[in-house]
DNA sequence: GCTATAACGGAGACCGACGTCCGGTATTCC
DNA sequence: GGAATACCGGACGTCGGTCTCCGTTATAGC
């Protein structure tokens, strides 16, 4: 899309100049290159590493995108949408149950095969507003789709929406860590995780569900966390 | 106690001379804020700071502790053992079912109390025999009480030793994730997972359980990861 | 083509962490 | 008390990562 950049000034309409070809082409690549990057190696993955993959300095990344979220926002939007995506088709499923446990499974499926794109609902887009858009519409769907399942007895009475982002959390680590010598390994995982919220085995829970408010505080970490 | 250096050369039985007691000293200072920090920081807590929180010099700590895996042997002893006193009494427990969810909690437990040392279980030991072998010694006695309760029917038949520690590990993430917010939802996390391997109408799993061999490569992960 | 200038890109400052070296000091032993 | 020396501690080199500045280059507009 050739953008042109509108005139603010209001009064005189003057022309402005049209985006050089070369810039194009290199934010083209460094998208690219982030893509790869964070998909493989994590969202923390070196900005100097993405410019050199790309075939570009430092600076030009930076002019670009000024800070790291301004990459997360260009590049996460897709998949954050496809998660979305995916929690309408689970929506859509008239039988509750397969919806709920075929939604958790191709979530954790998603995230075990891109290792950098786990905790995509769990990292804190800070100057992200389209993507906290798009996961607050993502957390709106789930709580419909648990509560649904809840309501026709397809789960059990007592689980809520955060247990179910906490089971996706829990993946993450698990996926992490099989993810080179059993990658398959984050899936009888999840399969143990689903009878634990199949209705007939419930057993009461000691701690009350979180309060909503809660959620966002919590589940959105610091974008920089030292595991070990 | 006051070591004396065994005298090698074996001919002339020359003294050795005591220990300084500043060195004893700053050595003890080391391990309490070695111990402070790794518990509030993780097991990767910087170098340097401990040195400062213990009121030496970067050089004496690496004096006394040439690698950072030295200062973990000196440290992480202890609540490794604390961690094998746990097992072994749940394996006391003639009631198997509170065995297993006893332990279950109490181990999640020490883990979202002191953050730092989430994954005492995952993390690669290298040059730490004495670590190695207790840990060695846990995971022996989990899989032992994971087999009592299952032939004694108190837990899923096809439940594994590697299906509890992906436990504790899903645990870790979810204690901290939650640990400043709300400092007890990790405990709801774990409730949910225990009714996953109660025995009644338990659901089959699709992957066979993981090759024992299999464990040690995975669960021991290189030691610095970057989480995200 | 020519010019104005948007955009490039790399050198390099800064930072936090690691690890070493060595002049100075404290402690032990006599 | 004095000598020998174990030990101290901080200055410093290195490294990987972030981010900026500015001289150079490529492109758009004419």
């Amino acid at each position: 899309m050739l953008e042109r950049v509108a005139d603010e000034t209001g009064g005189t309409p003057r022309r402005a100049r049209a985006r050089r070809s070369d810039s194009v082409r290199n934010r083209e690549r460094l998208l690219a290159a982030a893509r790869e990057l964070f998909a493989t190696e994590g969202l923390q993955a070196p900005l100097d590493r993405i410019a050199t993959t790309a075939g570009v300095g430092p600076g030009t990344l930076y002019r670009h995108f000024p800070t790291r979220v301004a990459l997360w926002e260009a590049v996460l939007e897709e998949p954050l949408r496809a998660q979305l995506a995916l929690v309408e088709r689970a929506l859509a499923n008239p039988d509750r149950w397969a919806g709920v446990a075929g939604y958790l499974m191709e979530t954790c499926g998603h995230e075990a095969e891109r290792g950098g794109y786990l905790n995509l609902m769990t990292t804190r887009y800070d100057g992200a507003p389209r993507l906290l858009e798009i996961r607050t519409a993502i957390q709106r769907r789930i709580t419909e789709l648990i509560r649904r399942a809840r309501t026709e007895g397809a789960i059990r009475p007592d689980f809520t929406t955060e247990d179910l982002l906490f089971i996706t959390l829990s993946n993450s680590a698990v996926a992490e860590v099989t993810r080179e010598v059993a990658p398959n390994a984050w899936r009888r995982n999840v399969e143990l995780f689903l009878d634990s919220l199949r209705p007939e085995r419930a057993h009461p829970l000691s701690e009350p569900p979180m309060e909503p408010g809660q959620v966002a505080r919590t589940m959105m970490r610091p974008a920089p966390r030292r595991s070990n």
